[in-house]
RNA sequence: GCUGGAGUCGUCUAGUGGCAAUGACAAGAGACUGUAAAUCUCUCGCGCUUCGCGCUUCGUAGGUUCGAGUCCUACCUCCAGCA
């Protein structure tokens, strides 16, 4: 069964849409944040786990994947879906964020053929190369394959860039050109970094390649602005066509998905709010906390649950979110198992920051139906 | 009572003539955006006008020395062995 996007609606004074993703008899609704499960799993949760946060699809990653248990492992034990028990969609990054944060700071070893790593696991030299990449996705059997790019530093110069996305496109058609898997999509990655002309180059080029879906990647790089990372979004969502999915790669932070939401992209993925919790970290939705002295008057966004201020504090993260962590349990008691390092505390805190993302596109969708979504962004903005 | 050993930042610890004093843990705080992240960074004797300055510190009290956590004397406490 192969993913199906519908637009259901049109958002009238900015670029935001509703949007229905069918897959077998299942349908999930767009704007969508899927979590990140990199090596068959999202840290620290069980399926079940994830499931009750309403996740739609989750994300792995081919690179990780690759290295171990290897595709071989995954094909026989009947694909991603059985092999981590998750039963909904999964799309499959390509390995291409990789190519940024293993094997960038040696510009030779980005070659028109592919990519040279060293595995960080024992040593030995790899190679990935995008029809590889391909064939490896179209073995872990996910449902949304990306195509093999190279996602540039937000330091790379107009030609750096420019020769770059050249490159990922002849990636990208090599890739398509392998890629055998009926019921998989596959998707291609708009780059250019911050530049308008070659974001819209960039889109046209992929857009005429054909994909299923399209990908706006290489603008949570680094130390981009936030201004610079939406433009990037600007510069390339109006070339993309309007009855496909627009997957804002790596992003984010609640007001970027908001942000970008406004620009129309549909799906988010993220690695924040799960490595968040693993640090100890709750997303809010803007609280003031009186004992915290440093910061009068400005809400904050996000709480330190490590934070000594939270020993006898009695209460949920939040009281008005309906996730298993906040229905269930206190912060005095998060912070007891953040301190001791206990991994419950992680899978709690995961849990809430999670549900609290998906909670914000349900929030957004709901706007997006009832012609408000212009007066949300704003409200969300102010608070 | 005798003999030997030991007393250093909340805890353990480095340190045998030039140190506000090492490391770990604890503690306090910060960072984190297609996961080389259950990681990393900072603070951690006191006070300031804090890329610096001043004070007070290494069981207690004296002493030697230009200079002592480091050497000497006495005392206190703890540990081990002998009585």
């Amino acid at each position: 069964m192969k993913i199906e996007y519908e637009l259901i609606k049109k958002d009238k004074t900015t670029g935001a849409r509703l949007g229905l993703i069918h897959y077998g008899d299942k349908t999930y609704e767009t704007p969508m944040f899927m979590p990140v499960g990199t090596q068959a799993t999202v840290k620290t949760l069980s399926p079940e786990q994830v499931a009750e946060t309403h996740a739609g699809i989750i994300l792995a990653n081919t690179y990780h994947l690759w290295l171990r248990p290897t595709p071989e492992i995954i094909e026989k034990a009947g694909g991603l879906h059985g092999f981590m028990n998750w039963h909904g969609p999964i799309l499959t990054d390509s390995g291409g964020y990789q190519v940024f944060s293993l094997a960038h700071n040696k510009k030779k070893d980005i070659t028109e053929e592919g990519v040279h790593f060293k595995s960080e696991l024992d040593g030995r030299k790899l190679f990935l190369t995008p029809e590889e990449s391909i064939k490896i996705q179209n073995m872990l059997d996910s449902d949304i394959a990306m195509s093999f790019d190279e996602c540039p530093p937000a330091t790379a110069d107009r030609t750096y860039l420019k020769n770059s996305i050249e490159r990922t496109l002849r990636w990208a058609e090599r890739g398509k050109k392998v890629h055998q898997n009926p019921n998989q999509c596959l998707f291609g990655i708009v780059q250019g970094g911050p530049h308008r002309d070659l974001r819209k180059w960039s889109a046209e080029e992929t857009v005429k390649l054909g994909f299923d879906g399209y990908a706006v990647g290489g603008v949570a790089n680094d130390d981009e602005e936030k201004e610079a990372m939406y433009q990037a979004v600007e510069y390339s969502v109006p070339y993309l066509p309007e009855d496909k999915l627009r997957y804002l790669m790596g992003v984010g932070e609640p007001v970027d998905l908001v942000e970008c939401v406004a620009r129309g992209i549909d799906i988010f993925d993220c690695v924040s709010p799960t490595r968040l919790a693993r640090h100890g970290n709750a997303l809010v939705w803007g609280v003031n906390y009186p004992k915290n002295a440093k910061k009068s008057g400005a809400k904050e966004k996000r709480i330190n649950l490590k934070n000594a201020r939270f020993t006898e504090d009695f209460t949920p993260i939040e009281e008005d979110c309906d996730c298993y962590t906040c229905k269930t349990y206190t912060k005095a008691y998060i912070h007891h198992l953040v301190k001791c390092d206990e991994a419950f505390g992680k899978t709690l805190l995961s849990i809430h920051n999670i549900r609290f993302l998906i909670r914000l596109t349900e929030k957004m969708r709901e706007a997006i139906r009832n012609d408000a979504f212009d007066e949300f962004r704003r409200e969300f903005l102010s608070s």
